[in-house]
DNA sequence: GGCAACATTAGAGTATAGTCTATAGTTGAT
DNA sequence: ATCAACTATAGACTATACTCTAATGTTGCC
């Protein structure tokens, strides 16, 4: 599919589609038989990764990491025990995260218990 | 305290100390007194409120909201019901934000299986 | 009184992550 | 053949959140 359809299917702009492509999240190719346009094709693969991207992007995932994640999934640059290891940094910095979360709940918890009892 | 003090308490640099006072988060006050300077002082409870906007941004709250929050917990801005208004809307942002982890902790346990699995 | 170490303000510069504009070429339906 | 709707590339612009520089003034110790 070209990338208007990749957009329409995800819900992300061609704009950005464009720029997580310069970023090396994603990749199209040309169809080396077609001469009369340099058009980049899309496959399904693509709306995975675009998906997983809306995702990781929303749990605090910076363009970088989210790189490593993607290639460590789908990439062949890295060997088996390299994509282990890569993942089992992001597991442990979600765990964080995730910690970080359970703390600043406590903490508003605490706020509204303050609030409720005119001690701010 | 002045700035400095403020800073190596904290481990904020005075740079960004600064930045959040024009962004509205904390607020040090001139000593009326003192006509040959204008610096700023600062109490413990500006320590707290770094500590607390440090703590916020990592679990990527933004400094609108960590403004918000401030203000519900320490401002005479809102009333009890705003302010636990404000409060209960952050609770829902955090269980969001877990929700959203814990999906995407399953999501890389997925890639992990696909790795060992060489499904990928 | 000199001077290092502090203080202030204004504004410039950086990084991240888009978002938009301009230009130019291509495709496909009528 | 024309024209709307697509495509690509380069580069400008925006927002957020700092981070740094420059200019200038103040404090406190020797």
């Amino acid at each position: 599919m070209l990338i208007n359809e990749l957009s329409k299917k995800t819900g992300i702009s061609t704009h950005t589609i464009r720029f997580y492509e310069k970023s090396g999240l994603i990749e199209g190719k040309q169809d080396e038989s077609v001469k009369s346009n340099n058009y980049f094709h899309y496959d399904d693969i693509t709306i995975e990764k675009l998906e997983f991207i809306s995702d990781a992007k929303s749990v605090g995932f910076t363009i970088k990491e989210i790189g490593q994640i993607i290639d460590a999934w789908y990439n062949k640059k890295y060997s088996k025990k390299q994509k282990l290891e890569i993942l089992d940094d992001k597991l442990i910095s979600l765990e964080q995260k995730m910690k970080e979360i359970k703390e600043m709940k406590k903490q508003i918890l605490q706020f509204k218990e303050d609030v409720v009892n005119n001690r701010c």
